[in-house]
DNA sequence: ACCTGAACACCGTTCAAGT
DNA sequence: ACCTGAACACCGTTCAAGT
């Protein structure tokens, strides 16, 4: 995973090194001292290269970005600005179900990622040209929220256990929620971003959104 | 904001002293040293009454959680499902507007409060009288995500400085989105949950999406 | 039953010093 | 120019000991 041993420190190498610790162990195991050990460095050394943690949270985020943006500018327009952003949008979430810990880290500092700007600008423009006008498009940007960038925000937790097995004398307290969560089943855990973010339900939401938006701009 | 120094300890007191801490000093502020200094106490106190911090922050989720359950059940029904889900849904995030720390710590662990799931649970019940079948019900969450409880994740970091102070070596990589933010204001500086989560947006996108469930409804 | 002092393992970070 | 050892202030947490 590392590079040899010998390979200088770089901002580039620390950052890359960061994320591969991320994808491995997790953001908790992203911490200055273990991200040195992994890059057979001193935690001291890395400051030379980052100006600190934060700084190296920012970056990672970056290079995220920018792993959707590649993966973006490859794919084809569709027939439309509904379907190109879908497409978009569906391709970004692939690049999160690569990197689990991302959209966490996302949603407190995407805003400092030059990568995650670049992304919507592109998509400010895609639709600026489908039509709708710049107050319009940022009207979208909110209703879509995070599911622009491909993810929605997870309000269960995936650790706290599987759906049905909730304990009796709770379930008398959740009547309804327990007859919903009875009758459901995910369709494909191999495309959970989480404990119920599936493929399944992430496109049902953003097709609903884009939708009301094609409405709207059809007016 | 502190009771008597001698009234002793309790899950409650701590938890509660836990939100007022936070409310003034933000959740960075919420160490086991700096709550027990609030409390007149050492840190290792908080050990009799708490198991662990990760148990003090599940617990001013479920606080939080409370005053939410409580605003809502003082609400009247509107004339219809979705009036009524509107209005719940606009008092819950007068609870947050309160705690602007609790959003971002819902994010990562709602799923352990009993609250939030009552909360949830009135939902589902509400929407399952309205007519929606409990398929259509699990999507229509999905689709709302945190809106359900009254916000909106926040893709933009509020300390990043206002919308048009783009640097200009920066606006020329972002023709699209610096054409668009130029021509957008804000309406209400005081609705603001984040850098751009203000009461209009989350107006929008919550009708946008209620409005696109309740034709599925139809069907 | 409730609270605390001392101690441990772990953070991020600074700074003077090494090559 | 790049890396490091020692040190600091701060975490969460344990545990034996106090009342």
């Amino acid at each position: 995973m590392t590079t040899d041993a010998r390979t200088p420190l770089s901002r580039e190498r620390v950052l890359h090194a960061a994320v591969a610790l991320a994808d491995e162990h997790g953001l908790r195991a992203v911490t200055m001292r273990r991200l040195a050990e992994e890059l057979d460095a001193e935690a001291m050394s890395l400051y030379y290269h980052v100006a600190k943690k934060e700084d190296v949270l920012d970056g990672i985020v970056e290079v995220v970005a920018q792993e959707i943006n590649e993966t973006v500018a490859r794919l084809e327009k569709g027939p439309d600005w509904r379907q190109t952003a879908r497409r978009r949008i569906l391709a970004a979430r692939q690049v999160f179900l690569r990197h689990r810990w991302a959209p966490a880290l996302f949603e407190t500092r995407s805003s400092t990622s030059l990568g995650v700007l670049k992304y919507y600008d592109s998509l400010v423009g895609l639709m600026h040209e489908g039509g709708f006008s710049h107050n319009r498009i940022h009207h979208a940007l909110h209703a879509l929220g995070s599911r622009a960038l491909g993810f929605s925000q997870e309000l269960f937790d995936p650790s706290a256990g599987a759906s049905a097995e909730v304990p009796p004398e709770l379930a008398a307290q959740l009547p309804n929620l327990v007859g919903m969560l009875s009758e459901i089943t995910h369709d494909d855990p191999d495309s959970t971003l989480g404990w119920c973010d599936d493929q399944a339900e992430f496109e049902f939401g953003l097709d609903l959104i884009l939708a009301g938006l094609d409405l709207l701009r059809e007016r």
